[in-house]
DNA sequence: GTAACTGCAAAATATTTGCATCCTT
DNA sequence: AAGGATGCAAATATTTTGCAGTTAC
């Protein structure tokens, strides 16, 4: 029987591999959360190759399981992709909120990124939207 | 006479040395572009030890002359900071765009982030919008 | 069995730190 | 003159690449 994680992976056409499965599911465990690298190298107890994770994470990001976060620090974070996400093109119109107490960034699905009227000759593709500031776990 | 570099630099209370102005007048001339660390070596003639430059951002970014902007690349970005921007808190509250044609970010100016409606509990204290497309050069 | 994935080693990059020297005030 | 800034060397940290061995299908 497939679980959901399989389902994720097999959806891609990627192998159902240990590593696959361990990262998945801490990214579905995080529940919206976002990860840093490093993060998933801890959380997952150290049991992975750190180039594994790397690969991993470019895998993921390539099939669209995966999205990239932008924050004003130098890291770079990840999250799950929402349905409509397909491989490289993302519809992740919601607004990412890193936590300035915490460090924890959330993707608030609730909040959608509002228009803006840009100016003559500005093509838009894509919107990214980060608020800082104290999460409503750390209030 | 002091030219308005020079007072940029004595105004956050730093020595006006040649680096600085030279890093700064690059800011100045990128018009409201943002520059990544690279780009700073690059353009400035490959004058500077990298360490300076790394110094330098950090200081600048300290005193608030200069702001990060945050990208969905791994990609560290810096733009200078208008005024009403002290040292620590920004309102630097207008949307950057980045072009994934040529490369470059912009700062633009006119467009200011709106407002969004957040969860219960969450707190916000900085906004930043990144916008990727076509910029109006690539067009 | 074959193609794909992983882990190890090592290379290539990027960033930080210590310290002696030089420059700004 | 004194304190801060720079440049060089070197230590760390981060990310990428090659390749042989292993695993999924």
């Amino acid at each position: 029987m497939d679980t959901q994680i399989d389902n994720i992976l097999k959806r891609s056409q990627l192998s159902v591999t240990g590593s696959r499965k361990r990262i998945l599911e801490l990214f579905l465990a995080t529940n919206g959360g976002a990860l840093a690298h490093g993060d998933i190298e801890k959380k997952t107890g150290e049991k992975f190759d750190r180039v594994t994770v790397y690969r991993t994470l470019q895998t993921f990001l390539e099939k669209g399981i995966i999205h990239s976060i932008p924050t004003v620090d130098n890291s770079v974070r990840y999250a799950m992709c929402k349905e409509g996400c397909a491989g490289g093109h993302h519809h992740d119109n919601h607004v990412h909120f890193v936590c300035s107490a915490c460090g924890n960034t959330t993707c608030l699905e609730s909040v959608m990124i509002p228009e803006v009227r840009l100016p003559e000759g500005f093509q838009p593709e894509e919107f990214q939207m980060v608020i800082t500031g104290v999460c409503k776990d750390c209030h």
